[in-house]
DNA sequence: GCGGCGATCCACT
DNA sequence: GTGGATCGCCGCC
């Protein structure tokens, strides 16, 4: 199949929130330990650093963890949450605008066998993909993919030309992040409305 | 050096 | 609906 990977250019728009949103109906691609997986993303939520109480980079701090996100758009940025679980995020905007997409929910497309080992589940359901630590589970991703291309080998985002019209894709505030005061109630969480394959329905 | 606390998920009541 | 798992990050002052 010919390569539909989304260019680097993509990523490096300046508006956050509209990306967001245009990256409902892509596809996320992982080839790790020799596995192909990959998923329609149905939920991101974006975090603007410099203005964005709810960001890692809230304010633009610097610290080693959120380097990644001051870096050019078109990478991704993985860490820890709770102590388990991997969350995928990917890096938008130009060098020293630390903003960022979280990816929330896929719905499988390729390599569901391998996603349901890796998530030692046995029915293809939306618990295996719909939320960022599940999916990350199911497609192998882990800190050890932080800072990597997403115009790589390892892990990518293709348009296979699924589109999504603005009233098929709802906007909510974000999940998890009441500590970010009278910036939570944001609508900055998007996902396909009609979609099982979605976190918090 | 250390303590509090997460952009979550799962099992249990 | 509630609480436990589990550990790196960050700020302390």
């Amino acid at each position: 199949m010919a390569s539909n990977k989304l260019p680097l250019s993509f990523y490096q728009q300046s508006n956050v929130v509209q990306l967001s949103k245009k990256l409902i109906g892509k596809v996320l691609c992982t080839q790790i330990n020799g596995k192909l997986t990959s998923g329609l993303i149905t939920e991101t939520e974006a975090y603007r650093g410099y203005d964005d109480k709810a960001s890692h980079a809230s304010g633009g701090k610097r610290t080693q963890r959120t380097e990644t996100m001051f870096k050019n758009g078109g990478i991704s940025y993985v860490y820890l949450c709770y102590g388990i679980h991997h969350l995928f995020n990917v890096v938008t905007n130009t060098a020293n605008k630390p903003d960022a997409v979280l990816i929330r929910a896929i719905k499988p497309l390729q390599g569901k066998e391998t996603m349901l080992q890796r998530r030692n589940a046995s029915a293809n359901s939306p618990s295996l993909t719909a939320g960022p630590g599940r999916l990350s589970q199911a497609l192998g991703i882990t800190t050890a993919n932080d800072a990597l291309p997403l115009t790589g080998s390892t892990l990518w985002i293709e348009d296979r030309g699924d589109t999504f019209s603005d009233d098929m894709i709802t906007a909510k505030p974000r999940i998890g992040v009441d500590y970010a005061g009278d910036h939570a109630s944001r609508p900055w969480r998007f996902f396909i409305h009609d979609s099982a394959w979605v976190s918090h329905k």
